[in-house]
RNA sequence: GCGAUCGUAGCUCAGUUGGUUAGAGCGCCGGUUUGUGGUACCGGAGGUCGCGGGUUCAAGACCCGUCGAUCGCCCCA
């Protein structure tokens, strides 16, 4: 029989273990302690959704649909995808749910999503993210929260240095439809100085030419009409109470005219957090207002706002977390001293002590284990030591040892 | 989907114009040390050179394909 053949990893997927799975776990942990002070409460929301979910929230755009989202029939034929954003499923879960009776919902979750595109460095085809939404509530307040939290997030990942938030705003549905056509015209105008994709996206998706990589574009671009010359005075307010709010909340921003979302459904606030540590992939948290989006799902006209990180990305950029260790290794010598710290071990962990033991091993291998795991002490038991109902606790970072009774024991490491 | 670079031990890499049994450091395992870790010394395991085909007397090296990674483009919900 021929040698099995180990099947690989799917292209674009990771394992991790150690450090990357540590940095990982930091990033959701502190993201979920970060998220109680804002009042967030989580949400879970299925991994699979009918098709229709994120190709009706997405509306024309092909390419995305088209070519970069994972789907499939299942047995009964039904088209499900997985899902490539978590806001859509939300909307749904929202609409399906009767969720309205929440409102305004104040939400987050984090977990895996699929998109099929090319991998890079911090851009996978399963990667993991971060969302937050506040669904229900048209006020530049909920905006204003929500940017607070992402900015404390940051703060507290201590990745806020290098990282700057950049705001802009869309404006309402009218200023938007009157910019959008102004913007048209405009590169209409210079159609034969733009390049190859840029004409494409004249007819695709035209706000997308404002954020071209391309040199050709930049002149064309930089007399482009902005956006504040067609905000209605609501509009126009809108943004401006977001931006007072942010300074009296001492989130510091910068205004990036050009920064837009591709999508119709997006209304007033778009911002993102941008760093320069990450080559092309330098969005660290991106969102925005997406006030059309549940509508276009079939349900009420619904004001919301949210945003999404890539925990990967995230997880780049922090200093690596202290690694998980356990606070003692139990080092028994012999029969007796094995069966003794099997007891002593359970006591320990019932106190709440981080406790590890080997399953075998000679005293010098017992040791090198638990210097190598980390641990702050050994507790040496042997006959010697059980007879006097005593152990010997080493400290491994200098070196002392002294005897404290077994009894003691649990009471004396929880003060140490 | 497009373009470029890369793929040798668990990890980081060396391997001369194609030429005997493919090397190093780190890590791992064992020993010096059957009641004391980190340091030191000694020894060991581990590779069908990503995979498949081709050229050649001879391929880790050259050619083609494929898979994967990296960087950029497209896209970015």
């Amino acid at each position: 029989m021929a040698k099995l053949a180990t099947p690989h990893a799917v292209r674009g997927t990771q394992d991790m273990f150690g450090e990357s799975q540590e940095r990982f776990a930091h990033v959701i942990d502190t993201f979920n302690r970060v998220r109680r002070y804002y009042g967030f409460k989580g949400v879970e929301v299925p991994v699979i959704e009918p098709t229709a979910v994120f190709a009706r929230s997405l509306g024309e755009t092909t390419d995305v649909v088209s070519k970069e989202m994972y789907s499939f029939e299942d047995k009964g034929g039904e088209s499900i995808t997985l899902r490539p954003e978590f806001t859509a499923g939300i909307a749904r879960a929202y609409l399906t749910n009767g969720w309205q009776q929440h409102a305004p919902m104040k939400i987050a979750t984090s977990g895996p999503l699929f998109r099929y595109e090319r991998p890079q460095k911090g851009r996978y085809r399963q990667f993991h993210q971060l969302d937050a939404e506040i669904i229900g509530a048209a006020e530049p307040l909920a905006d204003v929260e929500l940017l607070c939290f992402a900015d404390q997030l940051l703060n507290e990942l201590g990745i806020d240095s290098g990282v700057v938030l950049t705001l802009n705003t869309l404006g309402d549905g009218d200023s938007r439809d009157a910019w959008r056509a102004a913007l048209i015209d405009h590169f209409a105008a210079h159609r034969a100085q733009l390049s190859d994709d840029s004409v494409d996206r004249l007819e695709r998706n035209p706000l997308r030419i404002l954020d071209s990589k391309d040199a050709r574009d930049a002149a064309v671009v930089e007399t482009a009409p902005g956006i504040d010359d067609y905000l209605t005075a609501e509009a126009s307010d809108f943004f401006a109470a977001v931006t007072s709010g942010l300074d009296a909340a001492g989130v510091a921003w910068t205004r990036n005219s050009r920064l837009v979302r591709g999508l119709d459904y997006y209304r007033h606030t778009a911002f993102e957090f941008v760093t320069n540590r990450l080559g092309a992939q330098g969005t660290v948290i991106g969102g925005g207002r997406y006030d059309g989006l549940i509508e276009a799902l079939g349900g009420p006209a619904t004001p919301a706002v949210g945003w999404a990180a890539g925990i990967e990305r995230l997880a780049m950029l922090i200093d690596a977390p202290a690694s998980d260790a356990p606070d003692v290794v139990l080092v028994p010598l012999g029969e007796a001293a094995m069966l003794r710290a099997a007891g002593l071990i359970a006591e320990l962990r019932r106190a709440g002590i981080a406790a590890d033991m080997g399953y075998k091993g000679n005293m010098k291998k017992r040791m090198q284990r638990a210097d190598a795991s980390g641990a702050r002490f050994a507790v040496i038991i042997g006959d010697d030591e059980l007879a006097r109902g005593e152990v010997a606790l080493k400290n491994l970072r200098d070196g002392s040892q002294r005897n404290v009774a077994l009894a003691q024991l649990a009471d004396h490491l929880a003060r140490t």
